[in-house]
DNA sequence: AACATCCCCAACCGCCTGAAG
DNA sequence: CCTTCAGGCGGTTGGGGATGT
């Protein structure tokens, strides 16, 4: 960050003077290209960390001038900062009222309350933590992802799940016409839909009937969202972000009601054994033979990502379970560039929420039940002692991967892990030195976090009446057949032998548009925003069951008119 | 003690948005 | 309507302290 470090940097008797006399201490990183977009010649700017000098310059000018207008700072001052340092330094280190030190645990909490509902919206976050700025937030923020990627702990304790879950519940009451929801749906400790899988979603009604029970927010979280998120809120944190970002372009879901749509998808994923090896599913099927579904890890990460790696077949609800995958709780209201994740649970488990990155590898209830955190403690220490519960719990129950009651979903973003979904991430994490044998738990979120759930709005919930299945095979055909992702018949038929692409990340979905191939990305959004027939942030208006047209705005209102019961 | 690695966080960067001309 | 500017936001960087070997 500080290339060359300010001469008298860091001494609290640095004299102004100095400062005036040479206020290029930083020569080599102001000299060198713009220091900043709004000045245009003149003297280079400091950079590198201020001065004591520097902060007094500053507050006094404050004093005197009040906030804002920043870029007059060096005018009436001779502070060679450009105007956005000067406002970053007083809205970070200046100004009044500004809570040093480390967060409280209740500050922890909140912070992790509201990243499950905003997301990455550092400055919202900070709006409700007085003295904290959104620097701050984030550099915790940050910090904890890391810490909780490591010791594989849930980024959203259950602690705050739970909590949300029963925010969740009110208005989901309202959303209910006041009709209380039971806790056991709601609560981050149970949100399930009972007997919920894919294959069932549409034979079996009452799996439906829970459907409409899942909180508004939830679902609005689900659906109104911008399709065009870059705020990968969670997954931005980790490496493979870069990848998401490229993807800026999600689609909410998709819908096989466009049974066009999806027939024409068809054609590629009925290639289906083809396009699965594409996809890097092949060896997951191997991986879970006893599984009478194809989950494979595309399928977990279904949804939207699901799309965006061209396994348009992931939306279809009849192929691995149904999932709804949706990033954090974001704010429905005035945050859209967020996703809730939802997952259906398959029959043969108890069917407790988990979210792949919400909720950390392997647990069984009875083990976190016999680790119960402490709750006075900060979040990061019982993230921890969760841990502890979750890799033992892992060593007896490999295979099970049940939420516990701490099952860290935040309430409505609740996720179930397929069973299929866990042979997957087991064989992600299986393997030494892979990128995504650490993050394998994250990997659904990661691309749910920038994409929409897909398979999540499975069947009936969307149509996307401005698709037809030429667009969608046009775009798939376009970025399969990018020369930088290698042709599409490579796309299609891997080659096993070859010591670059038998890896499985090789093999991955979303392997194929980002990670290790950023221009892949741009390819593939180019593919959308030809799918989509204008930018990839142009906004396209999903179709409801009765060619209810919904613009941005009615995504936004989508839990109220949103009734999953009609998705049938 | 020396070195390597990890981690924190202040600051920078690029992008976006809204206001003003 | 277009351009410019200022402010704001989120992501990233990298210095330096802490910790581990």
């Amino acid at each position: 960050m500080y290339r060359v470090k300010s001469e008298g940097e860091g001494d609290s008797e640095m004299m102004l003077q100095d400062q005036m006399d040479s206020p290029v201490a930083d020569d080599v990183s102001s000299g060198g290209g713009s220091p900043h977009p709004h000045r245009g010649a003149g003297p280079p700017l400091k950079k590198g960390p201020w001065t004591s000098a520097e902060d007094a310059i500053l507050v006094d000018y404050v004093k005197k001038h009040g906030e804002g207008n920043w870029n007059a700072v060096q005018k009436n001052t001779g502070l060679f900062r450009c105007g956005k340092s000067c406002r970053l330094r007083w809205a970070n280190h200046l100004r009044p009222n500004l809570k040093k030190g480390a967060f409280t645990p209740e500050e922890e909490r909140l912070i992790i309350q509201l990243h499950a509902k905003m997301g990455n919206k550092w400055a919202r976050m900070a709006a409700h933590l007085p003295g904290r700025t959104d620097n701050e937030i984030k550099n915790y923020w940050n910090t904890r992802i890391k810490r909780c990627q490591r010791a594989s702990l849930p980024i959203y304790p259950a602690s705050v799940c739970n909590q949300s879950s029963n925010e969740d519940q009110q208005v989901s009451g309202d959303f209910n016409g006041g009709e209380n929801i039971s806790n056991d749906l709601l609560s981050g400790n149970s949100l399930y839909l009972p007997d919920f899988t894919s294959d069932n979603f549409i034979a079996n009604p009452e799996a439906l009937s829970y459907a409409p029970q899942l909180s508004a927010v939830s679902i609005s979280n689900l659906l109104g969202q911008s399709f065009a998120s870059k705020n990968c809120s969670f997954m931005d944190q980790v490496d493979q972000a870069g990848m998401l970002k490229q993807s800026s372009c999600v689609l909410p879901a998709l819908s096989d009601a466009i049974d066009g749509v999806l027939s024409s998808v068809d054609q590629f994923s009925n290639e289906s054994e083809k396009l699965k090896q594409a996809l890097g599913f092949d060896y997951l099927n191997e991986a879970n033979a006893s599984s009478k579904s194809i989950a494979p890890f595309g399928v977990a990460l279904t949804g939207s990502h699901a799309f965006l790696n061209g396994n348009f077949s992931a939306s279809r609800p009849t192929n691995g379970p149904l999932k709804m995958e949706l990033p954090s709780l974001q704010d429905t209201e005035s945050d859209p560039n967020s996703w809730l994740k939802y997952t259906v649970a398959p029959a043969m488990q108890p069917t407790e929420l988990v979210d792949p990155y919400l909720q950390s590898p392997s647990a069984t209830p009875s083990v976190k039940s016999e680790c119960a955190s402490p709750r006075n403690s900060g979040l990061l220490e019982e993230l921890l002692h969760e841990a502890q519960a979750l890799r033992s719990g892992k060593n007896q129950q490999p295979s099970v991967r049940s939420s516990s009651s701490s099952a860290g979903t935040p309430c409505e973003t609740t996720t179930v892990v397929s069973p299929e979904f866990d042979m997957g991430q087991e064989y992600w994490e299986e393997q030494p030195g892979s990128f995504l044998s650490e993050y394998a738990h994250f990997s659904g979120n990661s691309f749910t976090e920038s994409t929409p759930p897909v398979s999540a709005a499975s069947p009936d919930f969307f149509q996307f009446s401005k698709i037809s299945p030429a667009q969608l095979l046009e775009a798939y055909s376009f970025a399969a057949q990018s020369p930088s992702m290698g042709s599409g018949e490579q796309a299609l038929e891997p080659k096993h032998e070859s010591a670059a692409s038998p890896h499985p990340e090789n093999l991955r979905p979303d392997a194929l548009f980002s990670g290790n191939n950023t221009a892949d990305a741009s390819i593939f959004n180019n593919a959308i925003a030809m799918l989509l027939g204008n930018g990839i942030n142009a906004e396209y208006k999903p179709v409801l069951g009765d060619g209810i047209v919904l613009d941005s705005s009615s995504w936004n209102n989508m839990p109220h008119a949103f009734q999953m019961a009609e998705f049938k």
